[in-house]
DNA sequence: TGCCAGGCCGGGT
DNA sequence: ACCCGGCATGGC
């Protein structure tokens, strides 16, 4: 267990004076939001949405109706959120999982153990730690903490944890700095999302634009 | 024009 | 236990 990091506290607070409350996760029901997760991975938002949209369209944003229409047909759908053929198996995995263990059931799933439900989560086919970890905590309000490549730079940035440091080791962190809050896990990510959406890219560490952001690449103590 | 985006998998060390 | 190539579209 890693030591907790009070900085991580301050930083939120900056974040929420700076970006104000995200209202996330942007989706209508728990379906759409588990359907969101899968289809961003390594994906900008605006592309999913056109999919979502599609879906929606043809009526496919249940669990039912992606368990019967085809593989191509739903591919062809959700063209625009790029990998598509491999995001159209990735959700008949899911719902297939979703009926196998749960009957069919959201209610069923989220009522599972935090523990017992994330492990279950990681063994279905396109289902890595980050996607796990979204449906969790923005499908079902369980208290993990969503790790992504933003929150990896900013707190490599911020000298905050080693440049290898591993998915669990900055999931761990977050959890053992800030009070345990799905509410708080979920604004948080959010917010670093928000943060990372106007990120200068590049990787110089005396680039002149990153010095102009209030928020990088300074250490969290002289912020504000 | 090339690089990037709210990752994950499978094969190789 | 890591490291890497592949997967694919749309925006700037």
């Amino acid at each position: 267990m890693p030591e907790p990091v009070p900085q991580l506290a301050i930083y939120y607070d900056v974040l929420f004076r700076v970006h104000g409350p995200q209202h996330w996760w942007p989706g209508r029901t728990r379906f759409e939001v588990i359907v969101g997760a899968i289809l961003t991975q390594n994906t900008s938002w605006s592309n999913v949405e056109r999919a979502i949209a599609a879906l929606r369209r043809e009526k496919l944003l249940t669990a039912t109706a992606i368990e019967k229409v085809s593989t191509a047909r739903l591919a062809a759908l959700i063209r625009s959120s790029g990998y598509f053929r491999q995001k159209a198996r990735k959700l008949k995995g899911f719902v297939r999982f979703l009926q196998r263990e749960h009957q069919g059931s959201l209610n069923k799933l989220f009522a599972t153990p935090t523990g017992k439900l994330r492990e279950q989560l990681l063994a279905v086919h396109g289902i890595g730690p980050e996607t796990a970890d979204s449906i969790l905590l923005y499908g079902g309000r369980h208290k993990v903490f969503v790790v992504d490549a933003y929150t990896r730079r900013i707190l490599e940035r911020h000298a905050l944890v080693h440049p290898k440091a591993s998915y669990e080791e900055i999931r761990a962190l977050f959890e053992q700095s800030l009070p345990a809050e799905p509410s708080l896990y979920n604004e948080y990510h959010a917010l670093i999302v928000q943060t990372g959406k106007h990120f200068c890219h590049t990787r110089q560490p005396d680039c002149e634009h990153c010095a102009l952001r209030s928020f990088l690449p300074a250490p969290v103590e002289v912020v504000l």
